[in-house]
DNA sequence: ACTTCTACACTAGTATACAAGCATACCGGT
DNA sequence: ACCGGTATGCTTGTATACTAGTGTAGAAGT
């Protein structure tokens, strides 16, 4: 009984489709994306039934989706009124910001006494990459090797599936990320502080390699306060929303009755 | 079937924001519940359709909490089969371990340096009533207060909402440790830990209370090897499953038709 | 006796229908 | 003019019906 001959080689134990399991999956990466690239803007309401007939399915999957989103901290669902883009909480990217700090310090820390020469390689080569990515001023490519750094230095501490943890706070960071307009020199300068964090996990130097994945990534941070100032509205228990600036857009207050 | 004496459908509507709302957040509170106590073992398989007639709802309820305890990886759910409670995996286990480290390590640090007088008190209190409970032998109200001194600790860093995060770890790891009879001396083993970690962070020395909250959690992890040695049938992916001790449940294949 | 095929029960996934709550426009009273 | 009750259209929550796929029992064929 129970026998454990069936399991050996053939029988994938993935069971996690990544991210599409049939229509609720495709609704559910979806709508993360829609609101990880702003498109979907913090604040902004959505309805269930709209995206379900814009998607050409029922309501369901679109549920099943909005359910997880939520559980993510990307939405908030109010019974009986409606859902929104969760607004963004000062608060709560303070927690992501901590949480990504005690996690990759950590790992960087571990990764300086863990480098194979493989990982040597990789390394470089990926800064190498980055380095033509900046050269062409290709921000895109640039964030993607920058995630593969991030994630490849959590590997070497021997725990290559944690970094599904940092992609779920991550998430909440990017979302004021891309409010903010990268330009070259900044990109340029992560660059370096790329090359640090890299050079002081190859010397093996464990403490210095958290501090300067620290450094790194609070300089990320820091531009959060001034985004916040620019664009209230998308913020959440922010005293200083008082200001009538820019609303998130123009004039959409339509939504009353559809037949009069 | 068995219907191990578990709380019936127990539906307080009263879960408005904080807890959970409506028969959905009853269904995962109960399952949830179900699953971290013990009651539903590794392995054991859910029907969403008994579920639902158990607690006296449809299935659409139950497959919400489904939808979230699976994101939690408390369930693995298999398109057209079935949904199992999430077997343990060892190495899934060791990740959460690395993080509630990262995360608990850094706080303990960060702690050391932000002692306010209160805090100060409410430690020293929860190490009285810890002793106390340890002194009656209080397994459920020592755990109770040990996650209260966890969680101030995090506060004290000046995130107090990390602590959900931790919780979500957390799950996995208790699930283990409910499997392990844990005995009167372990209890004053934890308190001493517990004691100096407090020690060090009313010191102000950071780096030390770091160190010890690192050996305390290691402590409790270092019991997972022998468990899973004992109880392979609860772990997944786990070579010395061939012995055939104990299975899971003594002998109920009777998941055959019911209507012959 | 063993293997292969087939029918069926059971699963989760999806679609649809209904119920309940809230906000707002409208309308009648003051 | 102002205030308050009410109707209506929206929202999410829940129930139910149906679809499609999978594993297994059991019969049929070798």
């Amino acid at each position: 009984m129970h026998d454990a001959h069936a399991t050996p080689p053939d029988l994938p134990e993935t069971t996690l489709p990544p991210g599409r399991r049939g229509a609720a999956g495709a609704a559910y990466t979806w709508l993360k994306r829609e609101i990880l690239s702003g498109r979907m803007r913090p604040g902004q309401t959505l309805s269930e039934n709209e995206i379900a007939s814009q998607m050409g399915v029922s309501r369901t999957p679109v549920r099943e989706a909005i359910i997880r989103l939520e559980s993510e901290g990307l939405l908030n669902v109010r019974p009986q009124v409606g859902t929104v883009v969760a607004p963004i909480d000062l608060d709560q990217v303070a927690d992501g910001q901590f949480l990504r700090e005690a996690i990759e310090c950590r790992s960087a820390r571990l990764a300086a006494g863990r480098v194979r020469p493989a990982d040597a390689r990789e390394l470089k080569s990926l800064l190498r990459d980055q380095a033509r990515a900046v050269a062409r001023n290709d921000q895109a490519g640039f964030i993607a090797l920058d995630d593969r750094m991030h994630q490849h230095i959590v590997a070497m501490a021997g725990r290559p599936n944690v970094w599904r943890a940092v992609e779920d706070v991550k998430a909440q960071l990017d979302r004021v990320r891309v409010l903010s307009l990268e330009d070259p020199s900044w990109l340029a300068a992560v660059l370096a502080q790329h090359e640090a964090i890299v050079r002081h996990v190859l010397e093996g130097d464990g403490n210095a390699a958290s501090k300067a994945m620290e450094a790194h990534l609070r300089t990320v941070f820091s531009s959060i306060d001034a985004i916040a100032d620019e664009r209230p509205e998308y913020f959440r228990g922010d005293p200083v929303a008082s200001r009538s600036g820019t609303p998130p857009e123009p004039p959409p207050p339509k939504p009353a009755r559809r037949n009069p």
